[in-house]
RNA sequence: GGCGCCGUAGCUCAAUUGGUUAGAGCACUGGACUGUCGAUCCAGAGGUUGCGGGUUCGAUUCCCGUCGGCGUCGCCA
């Protein structure tokens, strides 16, 4: 070992002691006579003193050429700061090293990348993506990925604990019909012919329950290659969980019992379970949105009854064609909300495809004023007033559209007027379950029904008939785990009836044969004695990112991917030789 | 693929309605300094304003295209 301690180990305790620490050139103080540096490593940041007595000469001189991110290793005593010098704001702040000796390691040329920059000073995204190795030495981003390495552990140990058995599934598997975009493999030995990267291991976990292993779990490694957003990368790590003789609710309860115990382990919090359940309708009613954020109010509220009674065209027109006339009430929100921010919220929905924002004003006197007011009845506005319970200073935001256009639009406005207005605390933190997803999404342009959440998922016992009858109104066995309006997790029970099952395909166009070449392996299984089964997939980088309070999934993924899916630190994707496309009988036509 | 924001020194940013030699802080180089902690002080070096084209007497600034980063819609069973 080079070292005898880390920079974060030193306190008061080992004043007196001959110690040894190495790392990083942090910063340095040169004052002629002596010099000051702060060592960093993992684990801390400690002062060390090249001064005499107990620094020669030579070594003095020898320090002088340090700069940033040289790495040293330096042996020194380990002594109390003098009087009224110690640093109240490092942990080691109150004691120093001072240098016996000490040996350079390494040099580093001149860091593009500062890790110590912290808040405005920090460099472009895509420089820190480049030099990922310096950005990766940044207390904060190593504070994320220790995290990560904590609640992976958590998880690992729950999990063991709970008799769960963690088996590994194939990476290169075959390509399947519905879903994400597949990241294919060419084969060399049969060419034509490839591989799929895993969009997660369903149907292998499926297939790990009719063969016995009745709890299993992994941490998978996913790939959907499909455009990236803030919380979405191609390439992710789900908690990947399926259970035997099970229905939801015991995977719901297994995984209440995760999250009471990683909040409280990493967050110091006490989350009472069971956890919340809403079905999609209601959050649909009420939120707009399958994953609503539950940290504040702002519900939206139907007005499509009493719109049609005013004047205004836009109101009659689109309920007339079947829309709804939904609306917000922002508490307060004419204080925060001018007629210039009104004019920004209109933009704002506007390039979320809105027409416009029709909106009102609450008057010091209670009165609804604004641009439509005078479409309305004095009778019609108390019964807004009302219907939406507002109160002087309220500012009412509607969205008049087709169902699915009023969710889209208010749940964009709620998220991003709650944020602005700082509605909740930035420490809270909010768990809830949302169930009962539909089976079946209406395709418009292909006048055909698709699976919501894959082709193996149950119905609800009591909606078996709807599926002959109502597809749309089916609903499934399927349930969504939400962490602050965020998809945090998925999971269904799963279909084990192949007389089900056949159904199901029917209804999504897929003919035997195709489910016989697709996926015939699970359905063969599935006349073997399936049991029972559910499980359920959790999203582990964005778990980081909630946990850590991170509003990007870059950050909490060592080497993640840009927008465009490339690696700026390796320049992956990359072109390949001749001779490995000649073996693998692929021509490029560009 | 659509829409939006951004790209100026190694880094973070500035530069008036389009106007002289594109500035500042940090970092870097040289010097001073015995207790600093984002040390301080003096001096210096450092620029294809992402790239290509256009408008103009003159473009960092306006226009078009392109590349890259970010956000978002489509997409993500």
């Amino acid at each position: 070992m080079l070292r005898t301690h880390t920079c974060g180990d030193l306190s008061e305790a080992n004043i007196g002691e001959s110690v040894t620490l190495c790392g990083w050139v942090d910063s340095y103080r040169d004052h002629g006579g002596g010099l000051f540096v702060d060592l960093r490593d993992r684990y801390g940041l400690t002062q060390v003193v090249f001064n005499p007595p107990d620094t020669s000469e030579e070594l003095i001189e020898l320090s002088k050429t340090l700069r940033t991110e040289y790495v040293i290793q330096v042996t020194g005593n380990v002594a109390a700061r003098p009087e009224g010098m110690a640093n109240k704001k490092m942990s080691t702040g109150a004691i120093e090293l001072r240098c016996t000796d000490f040996k350079l390691l390494n040099k580093s040329k001149t860091p593009p990348v500062s890790p110590s920059a912290t808040g405005k000073d920090l460099p472009g995204e895509d420089l820190r993506l480049k030099h990922r190795y310096l950005d990766l030495r940044r207390p904060e981003v190593q504070r994320t990925l220790l995290l990560r390495d904590r609640l992976i552990k958590g998880m690992r140990d729950y999990f063991a604990d709970h008799n769960f058995a963690d088996i590994e599934t194939p990476v290169l598997g075959r390509s399947t019909p519905e879903g994400a975009r597949d990241y294919l493999v060419p084969s060399r030995v049969h060419h034509g012919t490839f591989y799929a990267l895993p969009q997660s291991p369903q149907l292998y976990k499926q297939i790990l329950m009719i063969a016995g292993y009745d709890r299993y779990v992994q941490l998978a490694r996913c790939f959907r290659d499909e455009d990236l957003r803030a919380d979405r990368q191609p390439e992710f790590t789900q908690l990947d969980v399926e259970m035997s003789f099970v229905d939801g609710d015991d995977v719901i309860g297994v995984i209440d019992g995760l999250v009471a115990k990683l909040a409280k382990e990493h967050l110091g919090i006490d989350v009472p379970t069971p956890l919340p359940r809403m079905t999609y309708d209601e959050a649909m009613e009420r939120f707009g949105h399958d994953a609503p954020d539950l940290r504040f109010g702002m519900e939206l509220i139907d007005c499509s009854d009493l719109a049609p009674k005013s004047d205004f065209g836009v109101f009659k027109s689109v309920v007339e064609a079947g829309g709804h006339i939904r609306a917000i009430n922002v508490k307060n929100g004419t204080k925060q909300y001018s007629r210039r921010g009104i004019d920004g919220l209109t933009e704002f929905v506007q390039g979320l495809g809105a027409k416009g924002l029709a909106w009102f004003r609450v008057e010091e006197d209670g009165k609804l004023g604004g641009a439509i007011a005078k479409f309305f009845s004095e009778e019609l506005l108390e019964e807004f007033k009302e219907r939406l319970g507002t109160e002087p200073g309220d500012l009412i935001l509607f969205s008049a559209d087709k169902f699915a256009g009023t969710c889209r639009i208010l749940h964009a406005l709620r998220t991003k007027i709650a944020k602005e207005m700082q509605l909740y605390e930035p420490d809270t933190m909010n768990f809830s379950w949302v169930v009962e997803f539909p089976m079946f999404d209406y395709d418009e342009d292909t006048k055909s029904w698709t699976a919501m959440h894959h082709p193996f998922t149950a119905p609800l016992e009591e909606h078996l008939e709807l599926l002959k009858t109502d597809p749309g109104k089916c609903r499934a066995q399927a349930y969504d785990l939400v962490i602050n309006g965020s998809e945090a997790g998925g999971g269904t029970v799963r279909i084990h009836d192949s007389e089900v099952q056949s159904q199901v395909f029917e209804l999504l166009g897929i003919d035997e044969q195709t489910a016989s070449e697709r996926f015939g392996f699970l359905l063969d299984a599935l006349q073997y004695g399936a049991p029972p089964h559910a499980g359920i997939a959790l999203g582990v980088d964005r778990w980081v990112m909630l946990f850590a309070k991170l509003d990007n999934i870059r950050d909490c993924i060592a080497f993640p991917k840009t927008q465009k899916a490339g690696d700026l630190m390796t320049d992956a994707p990359g072109t390949v030789d001749a001779k490995q496309l000649k073996e693998l009988a692929i021509k490029l036509d560009m």
